[in-house]
DNA sequence: GCGCTGAATGATTTATTGAAGATTCACTCG
DNA sequence: CGAGTGAATCTTCAATAAATCATTCAGCGC
């Protein structure tokens, strides 16, 4: 938890601190090193590089993502559709304050997701362990009826994808990504035959038409 | 249609022939203008600027695509659930197809979509239109009961978002990618209540853990 | 040996500048 | 005029040099 007592937890406080506030790419080693009052060299005795020191600082971050999202399924007396809605809402919501109001986090991110592959993956894989307990849970309460819990975890990630990361996927404003996923979500609950995409959460009126999307690629 | 009649699309010939081959960026407006035998200066009076000649085949392109998905939706003796299903496959295809034999293209097709936003939310709202029409024989086949028939052909839209641009935000294989659309397409078709995210299409066994996404941001 | 230092090294980034290319325009020809 | 030219301009790119920085490692005190 980024403990300031070991070596180790004080070099990520300073880190956190400097990509934060100045961004990675402009933060030194030696920076970084001076605020633990060390030499540059030292911190490779406790990290292989600058890039580990970026990982590790968003590792933390994803499992305290994660760890939200357990307060969030624990939440009692919700059926299971209820839950996988929370769940999904609280996802979006989670990464998107964390991106949106730190353009330095961004940055960060998205060093480290190109940088290290398997960093992204990871938590991805996290979060669909977690979309599985709730798919189960709603197998066992006759629910949902369904053969792959795993399987379709991985495809309602897949469905739900754009707006795992918003930012990066589009340019809608918040509360345009609401009535997506809102829609998207009425659609893989109850399929095109009931009624389609009804729209269970009302936001603005008409007016925004699909067209002005504007994803950047 | 590229029409080597007319200045314009003589231009249009020369310019396509330069992009694939060479690429946008190594390709100058002199070279063009050779090829063409005239002047760089006489360009200007037939398109405002470079990036109007990439867009103008890229327009081309999309209403090709276009016309090949109107095809496949005209294929006779086909529920509205199965033309949905060719429909979204043929669309991964024809897109990956075109982006994935040929570097160039890829270049010219990104540059475009990232200095003309509104050039990709013209092919979306086209792409969504037929769909549209989809929906609606559906409805009035029965076999849909979709009150908002736009609406909803926009969240299918979102939740296959991932397959549209395949090459962007994955870098899964093209077999990958079939099973995913068709476990998505289980989904928004039946709903979680109906046996979940069957898997219709076998592609290989097992093995392919969803854990070697490799997302690259 | 263990924890650390800080100068040495080599890679990467930044600044600078000359060349190349996109765009403009005053002008020509029919 | 309408179609087209090509030199002039202004922007962008590429190559190089300079500086910065990540990383290494020989060595120092405990």
């Amino acid at each position: 938890m980024l403990c300031k007592d070991t070596v180790r937890g004080n070099i990520l406080e300073a880190a956190k601190k400097r990509f934060v506030h100045y961004g990675y790419a402009k933060t030194t080693m030696a920076e970084i090193a001076s605020d633990c009052s060390m030499s540059p060299g030292n911190l490779y005795r406790y990290f292989p590089g600058k890039l580990d020191i970026a990982e590790a600082i968003c590792t933390e971050a994803g499992e305290y993502s994660i760890a939200k999202l357990r307060e969030v399924m624990r939440r009692p007396g919700r059926t299971a559709k209820e839950r996988l809605r929370d769940f999904l809402f609280a996802d979006m919501r989670l990464t998107y304050d964390q991106l949106e109001f730190d353009k330095q986090v961004f940055e960060m991110a998205r060093v480290v997701s190109s940088e290290r592959p398997q960093f992204a993956n990871r938590i991805l894989a996290l979060n669909r362990a977690l979309m599985s307990e709730i798919l189960s849970a709603g197998n066992a309460s006759t629910e949902f009826v369904i053969e792959d819990v795993v399987f379709t975890a991985e495809m309602i990630q897949a469905a739900t994808m754009k707006f795992r990361y918003p930012q990066l996927h589009s340019k809608l404003p918040y509360d345009r990504l609401e009535r997506e996923l809102d829609g998207v979500l009425h659609l893989l609950l109850n399929g095109l035959d009931d009624g389609g995409a009804g729209r269970e959460v009302q936001v603005k009126p008409v007016h925004q038409s699909a067209s002005d999307e504007l994803i950047s690629i």
